[in-house]
RNA sequence: GCGGAAGUGGUGAAAUGGCAAACACACUAGCCUUAGGAGCUAGCGCCGCGAGGCUUGCGGGUUCGAGUCCCGCCUUCCGCACCA
C-alpha cells in the first residue's frame, strides 16, 4: 500500500525540485561562444511588457519558444534563448499616481514577481543575457542610435497634427491609434493637436521595407500583407493644374473698382492620380480644406474662410470617430477655376472635406464618371459627369464601327475598372488605360507639367511622448545655436529618479530644473534639454541585438557577435504586433545595417504568430471576468500540465480556448506517464544497454514501431509545421499501447533493452512539452547528466515500418471495403487481394471490370459496369 | 470597398487527393477503492432493430477517388480604408 502513494505522481514535489537544481546550474540555458562549432539557433520570443503578472498569452507564447528550443538543444545545436523586459512605459506613471509608489520601484518589482513566474514554469532562459530597457545601461543605446539617425539625417523636429490621447496625456504614433482610440484606452477617442514633436524618417525606408517583404518566406502571409497595406504604396503621377481666377475677380478688376487679391500670379495647383488615364473626365479640382492654397483664398474672402472652417472641423471630428469613411462628402466652390493640361479646360475648384492634406498632393482632379467618391460628390453638386473610359470587352462592336448589342458607352457609371478603353480623350481614345496612363505621364513629363510619382500611406514615425517613464532624448535647446545634440561622451541623458508624477500640464521632466537647465555644448550658455521622451516601441525596435552582448559598455553591442548569432532563426510572438514593433524593428535593421555595425538586412528569418488564449468564446479580460491565472494553474496542476495543455489544446497558430477540464487531463495523462515509468524503471536501471531482440515477441516488435513511429512524427513536426498539439497525442498513443501492453511488459515477455529504449525514448519525447517530469523521470532512469545534453532519438524506418497494412478498396467511387495486405505488395497483389474480398465479389457480381487503379500502399479503385 | 484566415461530432480538435472524426474533454453504464480533482473496463456523429444508408457551411466542377484541388456563393473572425 506504501507503494501506491509512492507512484502518485506529485507535481508540487518534483517541480520546485528541479527549480532549484536548474537555478543551481547557470551553464544550462546559456549559449555557448561563437568558436565552439556548433550550428547556432537563435530563438526568441517577445519581451513581455513587466505588467506584475503573466497572463496565459505569455504562458503559450513561452510554451512554444521553450519547446522549440530545448528540441534544438537536444539537437545538438548552440541554442541562444534569452529574455528581458520592455520596460518603460505609461502603466509605471499611472501606478506611481494611484499607490505612490516610484515608476522605477513599482517597474523592477513587477519584474522580479514576473521573473519568478517564468522560472516557475521551467522555462529555460539564460538570464544572463536578461536585458532590462529602462535603466540607463540600456536605454543610453537608444539614445546613442537616435544621434547616430540623427547625422545620417534620419532624425527631424517638425510642428505637425499629431494624435493625442487625452487619457495618456501625450501623442500617440499612428500605428498606435486604432479606430480613432488610443491603443491603451480603448474607450478614449484621440484628438488631433499640432505640437512640435520629434520623428524618425521610416518612409526613407519605405520601398526597402516593402521590397524586403518579398524575401521574408518564413513569416506568415498575413503578417506580410498588413505591412504591404500598411506602407500603402501606390503608383501614379502628379499633375499640375493652372490657377485661374475666378469671372468675379476679373470683372472688378477691370472695372478697376479693386484690386482683387487674386489677380497675382499663382503656383499651379499639383494634383496626385493613380488614374492619370481618366484625366479627359476631370470636371473639377477639389483641395483639402486646408490646402495651402485655400488658407490663402479664404484669407481675402471671409465667406469662405467661415466655410473651410467647418470642413475642417468636420473632417476632425471624423477623424476623431474613427469612422471617416461614413461621413457624408460636402464641399464648396471656390469660385476659382483650374486648367486641365491636356485640353485646357477649365474647370471649377472647390473645397472637399474627403479630401485629405497628408496624403498626395491634398489635391485631386475629381473624375466622377470613373471614381465613387466623385461620382456621389459630382451627382451632389450636379457638377457634369463624362464618360472616357468604356470596357474593353463588352463593346468591341462600337470600337470598330459596328453595332453590337452591348454598347459599351451604356456600361453604367461610375465605370472604375482599368480594363478598359479611352473614349473622349482626344488622341488617346483608342488606348488601353495601361497604354494612356503610360504615354500621358510621358507628355507631362515633356511639357514639364506632371511626372510619374510613387506615393506612400506610410508617414514617419512621430516619437516625442510627453510622459517621464521612458527615454529621455539626448537634445538640448540652446537660444543662439539652435537644436544641439547631447555629445556621445555625455551620454546617457539619465532620466532623474525623484519626480512627482501628475497627468496634467505636459511633461513632468519640463518641471524638474535641474534636468532641464543645462549649459550648451556648443557655446556654454545657459540652454535648455529636451524634455520629451521616445515612444517605448524604440526600446524594443532593437533589444534582440542586445541579448548577444548585453554587458557592452562601448557600444550597443559586438559587431562580429551580432554576424555569428543575425538573423534570428525563429521569432515567436503575438500578431498584434504585425504593424507596430515588426515595422519598427525592420526598420531599425536597415539603418543599423546602413551604419555598418550588422550584416543582416533583416532582423528574423522566420516569424510565427501564434493564436490568442480565449475564454468561453471571449478574449480574457478583467472586465470580462474571465480571466485565467497561469499561477493558479500552476498551482493546481503543475507548470508541465499548464505548458502541455497549451501546446496540447489547438495548433500554436490557432486561437485557443482555455478549459481547466483540459488541464485536468493533461495532468492525468502526465500522471499516468509517471506511474508507467517508475514502475518498470528498475527493469531499465539494470539492463545493459544490449542490442535488442526484436523476435522476441509479436508485442515488443509492435511497440518499437510505434515508438519509431511516434519518434518520426514528433521530429517532423519540429522541423516547422509545429503541429505540437499532435505531437503531444501522439506521445498519449504511444502511451496508451504501453498500457495495453501491461501484462506483456510485467510478465518479462518484452525484452529488458526493449523496454529500456522505450521508455527511455518516450522520456526524451517529453522533454520539449514537460521538462520538469522529464528530468525526474530522467534520472529515475538512471541517467546523472541533463536531459536537455541527451541527444533527441532517432527513428529508424526498419522498425517503424508496418508489416501488414490496411488498403481501402473502393468501387465506382464508393468506399466497399477494407483488405490487408503485406507492406510491401505490389499493385497486382492488392488487386488479387481485392477481388478476392467477398464483399467486393458480391458488389461486382454479374459486372465487369472495366478499370482498376491501384495506389501501392494507399488505396485500390474499382470502376464495374 | 481592399486584403488575410477560418467554417468538420455536445466541446477542443485530427486527417502528404486514398477507411472522416486520431488524441483529448464532457457525458453514459459498470468495476475497484486506500473515497481521490484517483484508477480500470465499455459506449459515445446522424438515421436504422438490423443489413445498411447518410455526414466536413451552400451550389457547381476536376478526378477512379475531394474535408483537402478549381469556380461561384454564404457566414464568422482579423487587418486596412473617402489613401485619390
Amino acid at each position: 500500500m506504501a507503494e501506491d502513494t509512492e507512484l502518485r505522481y506529485d507535481p508540487a514535489k518534483i517541480e520546485p525540485k528541479w527549480l532549484e537544481r536548474w537555478a543551481a546550474d547557470a551553464r544550462l540555458y546559456a549559449a555557448e561562444p561563437a568558436a565552439n562549432g556548433k550550428p547556432k539557433y537563435y530563438v526568441l520570443e517577445m519581451l513581455p511588457y513587466p505588467s506584475g503578472q503573466l497572463h496565459m498569452g505569455h504562458v503559450r507564447n513561452y510554451a512554444i519558444g521553450d519547446a522549440l528550443a530545448r528540441h534544438m538543444w537536444m539537437r545538438g545545436y548552440n541554442v541562444l534563448h534569452p529574455m528581458g523586459w520592455d520596460a518603460f512605459g505609461l502603466p509605471a506613471e499611472n501606478a506611481a499616481l494611484k499607490n505612490n509608489t516610484p515608476p522605477r520601484q513599482w517597474t523592477l518589482g513587477n519584474i522580479a514577481a514576473m521573473k519568478r513566474q517564468m522560472l516557475r514554469l521551467g522555462l529555460g532562459y539564460d538570464w544572463a543575457t536578461e536585458i532590462t530597457t529602462c535603466l540607463p545601461d540600456y536605454y543610453r543605446w537608444n539614445q546613442w542610435f537616435f544621434l547616430r539617425m540623427l547625422e545620417r539625417g534620419l532624425v527631424y523636429r517638425k510642428q505637425s497634427k499629431v494624435n493625442w490621447c487625452p487619457e495618456c496625456a501625450t501623442v500617440l504614433a499612428n500605428e498606435q491609434v486604432i479606430d480613432g482610440c488610443c491603443w491603451r484606452h480603448e474607450d478614449t477617442r484621440v484628438e488631433q493637436r499640432d505640437l512640435e514633436q520629434w520623428f524618425l524618417r521610416i518612409t526613407a525606408y519605405a520601398q526597402e521595407l516593402l521590397d524586403g517583404l518579398e524575401k521574408l518566406e518564413g513569416w506568415p502571409e498575413k503578417v506580410r500583407t498588413m505591412q504591404r497595406n500598411w506602407i500603402g504604396r501606390s503608383q501614379g503621377a502628379e499633375i499640375d493644374f493652372r490657377f485661374e481666377r475666378s469671372i468675379k475677380d476679373i470683372l472688378e478688376e477691370e472695372s478697376g473698382v479693386a484690386k482683387p487679391a487674386t489677380s497675382q500670379e499663382r503656383p499651379a495647383i499639383r494634383v496626385f492620380t493613380t488614374r492619370i488615364d481618366t484625366i479627359f473626365g476631370a470636371t473639377s479640382v477639389q483641395l483639402a480644406p486646408e490646402h495651402p492654397l485655400v488658407t490663402e483664398l479664404a484669407a481675402h474672402d471671409s465667406g469662405l474662410r467661415a466655410q473651410v472652417a467647418y470642413l475642417i472641423e468636420e473632417q476632425k471630428k471624423a477623424r476623431e470617430s474613427g469612422d471617416v469613411a461614413a461621413i457624408e462628402k460636402h464641399g464648396v466652390p471656390t469660385g476659382h477655376f483650374a486648367v486641365n493640361p491636356f485640353n485646357n479646360e477649365l474647370m471649377p475648384i472647390w473645397v472637399a472635406n474627403y479630401v485629405l492634406m497628408d496624403y498626395g498632393t491634398g489635391a485631386i482632379m475629381s473624375v466622377p464618371g470613373h471614381d465613387e467618391r466623385d461620382f456621389e460628390f459630382a451627382k451632389k453638386y450636379a457638377l457634369p459627369i463624362r464618360r472616357v473610359i468604356a470596357p474593353a470587352h463588352a463593346g468591341a462592336g462600337a470600337l470598330n464601327g459596328s453595332s453590337s448589342s452591348l454598347e459599351p458607352e451604356e456600361a453604367p457609371l461610375p465605370f472604375t475598372s482599368e480594363d478598359g478603353v479611352l473614349v473622349n480623350s482626344g488622341e488617346y481614345s483608342g488606348m488601353t488605360c495601361p497604354q494612356a496612363q503610360k504615354l500621358l505621364q510621358e507628355a507631362a513629363a515633356r511639357g514639364a507639367f506632371g511626372e510619374a510619382k510613387v506615393t506612400y500611406r506610410l508617414k514617419d514615425w512621430g516619437v516625442s511622448r510627453q510622459r517621464y517613464w521612458g527615454t529621455p532624448i539626448p537634445m538640448i535647446h540652446c537660444e543662439r545655436d539652435g537644436l544641439v545634440p547631447v555629445p556621445d561622451d555625455q551620454l546617457p541623458v539619465v532620466l532623474p529618479e525623484n519626480i512627482e508624477i501628475t497627468q496634467q500640464g505636459g511633461s513632468p521632466l519640463a518641471r524638474l530644473p535641474e534636468f532641464v537647465n543645462v549649459k550648451c555644448p556648443k557655446c556654454g550658455e545657459p540652454a535648455r534639454r529636451e524634455t520629451d521622451t521616445m515612444d517605448t516601441f524604440v526600446d524594443s525596435s532593437w533589444y534582440f541585438y542586445r541579448y548577444i552582448d548585453a554587458q557592452n559598455a562601448q557600444a550597443p553591442f559586438d559587431s562580429a557577435k551580432a554576424r555569428h548569432w543575425f538573423p534570428i532563426d525563429q521569432y515567436i510572438g503575438g500578431v498584434e504586433h504585425a504593424i507596430l514593433h515588426l515595422i519598427y524593428s525592420r526598420f531599425w535593421t536597415k539603418v543599423m545595417r546602413d551604419l555598418d555595425i550588422i550584416a543582416n538586412d533583416e532582423p528574423a528569418r522566420r516569424l510565427f504568430t501564434q493564436g490568442m488564449v480565449i475564454k468561453d468564446g471571449a478574449k480574457m479580460s478583467k472586465s470580462k471576468g474571465n480571466v485565467v491565472s497561469p499561477d493558479d494553474m500552476v498551482a493546481r496542476y503543475g507548470a508541465d500540465a499548464t505548458r502541455m495543455y497549451a501546446l496540447f489544446a489547438a495548433p500554436p497558430d490557432r486561437d485557443l480556448d482555455w478549459q481547466e477540464d483540459g488541464v485536468a487531463g493533461v495532468s492525468r495523462f502526465l500522471g499516468r506517464v509517471y506511474r508507467l515509468v517508475t514502475k518498470y524503471s528498475c527493469v531499465v536501471r539494470s539492463s545493459p544497454p544490449a542490442s535488442r531482440d526484436r523476435e522476441a515477441s509479436q508485442t515488443a516488435a509492435a511497440l518499437l514501431r510505434k515508438l519509431h513511429q511516434t519518434i518520426a512524427r514528433i521530429s517532423l513536426d519540429f522541423e516547422g509545421r509545429w503541429h505540437f498539439n499532435t505531437c503531444v497525442a501522439a506521445i498519449m498513443e504511444l502511451v496508451n499501447e504501453l498500457q495495453a501492453a501491461d501484462a506483456q511488459l510485467a510478465s518479462g515477455e518484452i525484452p529488458a533493452p526493449v523496454v529500456a529504449e522505450l521508455l527511455r525514448t518516450l522520456v526524451l519525447l517529453l522533454a520539449p512539452f514537460a521538462p520538469y517530469l522529464a528530468a525526474e523521470l530522467w534520472e529515475e532512469l538512471g541517467e546523472q547528466s541533463a536531459i536537455l545534453r541527451a541527444p533527441w532519438p532517432q527513428s529508424d524506418p526498419g522498425l517503424a515500418k508496418e508489416e501488414e497494412i490496411e488498403i481501402p478498396v473502393q468501387i465506382n467511387g464508393k468506399l466497399a471495403t477494407v483488405v490487408r495486405v503485406p507492406a510491401g505488395a505490389d499493385s497486382k497483389a492488392i488487386e488479387a487481394a481485392a477481388l478476392a474480398d467477398r464483399k467486393v465479389q458480391l458488389r461486382a457480381a454479374g459486372k465487369t471490370v472495366a478499370k482498376v487503379i491501384v495506389v501501392p500502399g494507399r488505396a485500390i479503385s474499382l470502376v464495374v459496369k
